[in-house]
DNA sequence: CATAAAATAGTACGGCCGTTCCTATTTGAT
DNA sequence: ATCAAATAGGAACGGCCGTACTATTTTATG
């Protein structure tokens, strides 16, 4: 029987062993980087010829939009999306921060292909760097809406400097990666939950000195 | 006449090239990385042969490994020793912050070995990650002390902890390089500055309500 | 089961890599 | 000017790369 709907019978097993290889070459990706990714170590790790498995992309260089594409997606389902659920404001930021944590903390073992890639793509111009630059502004200004609905509902100051605040977020998690990742250093990851922590308690205190005398901090 | 001293007869013209091509190699590796650094690539910009270039060195990874001494020390000449000569405590705390956000600043254009070595090298052992975390390690324990002299002398709060302040310096700086170099964020240096004086403000201040009453922060 | 289509393997090519070996040139002290 | 030592070049090697083309095998469908 020939039902309409062609999408279930239509997962041929080309695609499947494509989502296979795919798989695989996030992995090596996440632990070599991009750059690192080479048709014919996959080929190897998925007991495939060079050729079986260039056929499923086009070019090397497709093959690492699809591995940054599908990267994504995990981001998105494992981070943003549970984010949204939480309630709008400082709750959600704070939840979004802390699964962004729990992620790199994970990740600790293979390398953040966000943040790989920011390196290796920040002086080489493609589509691989475009894509990836597209994909971690999407997400900066995620978290940029976040800070401002925070604002907005009053959990944090009024005069909060929302990109100010996502610089520093950012910071945190960078810094996580370094020490944790590349100088193996314990205690990163409370460290950065600490600064976060520390960071929303000073965007939502009230000024140091109360309403009448001007701060003198805004000099130099 | 022969004298004594023979150390600066004893430039011999090979060690005059060998440091030129070591010049020309830092700005390799600074724009491409060490791993992007190429001992083809490098002899052309020297116009020389290949093997010219090769015979100054023993190895690939002995050139590399002396890129990153060559770095090392001129990061210690730009940032480190001048900031030795401000005042102990939080002035040169803050004289070596301004320093090193100067130099990323001109990096921005080049990029910076220490952070493209730290995502290059996090999961490649060997004896160029050696050298590099024991490079990164050196640099956080100067800035350490830099930070516990400040608390010693009184300028930062005595229940400050050095390595949590270290750690969320170096995010700021991580985050600009990211942000400036990758994204090409405008205002990222001032972001930078911003974060640095409020941390530093957040660190000097007294706790947040007086003496009697506990700080529910504790909690959580 | 037959057959067309899809998926995989095989082979080969040019290109760049680091490295080696050997020769040519240049240098510097006598 | 001479001559040894220092320095640079040339050619070639094996290795891995991405990719193109052709053959073979596997799959889905009548």
């Amino acid at each position: 029987m020939n039902f309409i709907n062609t999408t279930e019978k239509s997962m041929r097993k080309g695609e499947l062993t494509r989502a296979a290889i795919l798989d695989m070459a996030l992995n090596l990706a996440s632990r070599n980087g991009l750059e690192g990714l080479t048709i014919g170590l996959l080929a190897e790790k998925m007991h495939m010829s060079k050729s079986g498995v260039f056929a499923h992309f086009g070019s090397r260089e497709d093959l690492q939009i699809e591995v940054l594409k599908l990267y994504h997606r995990h981001f998105e389902q494992e981070v943003f999306y549970p984010g949204t659920k939480a309630p709008r404001g400082l709750p959600r930021l704070q939840e979004m921060f802390a699964r962004w944590v729990k992620r790199v903390t994970v990740e600790i073992a293979s390398g953040c292909i966000y943040i790989s890639g920011a390196v290796e793509y920040d002086d080489r111009p493609g589509q691989i760097r475009d894509a990836l630059v597209g994909m971690v502004r999407t997400w900066q200004e995620a978290l940029l809406r976040c800070v401002q609905q925070a604002v907005d509902m009053g959990h944090l100051r009024a005069d909060t400097n929302p990109q100010q605040l996502v610089f520093e977020i950012y910071g945190l998690i960078l810094a996580l990666h370094h020490d944790a990742r590349f100088l193996q250093a314990p205690g990163s990851v409370e460290r950065a939950q600490i600064g976060f922590e520390r960071l929303i308690e000073s965007y939502r205190m009230p000024a140091p000195d109360a309403v009448g005398s001007n701060s003198k901090s805004a000099a130099t």
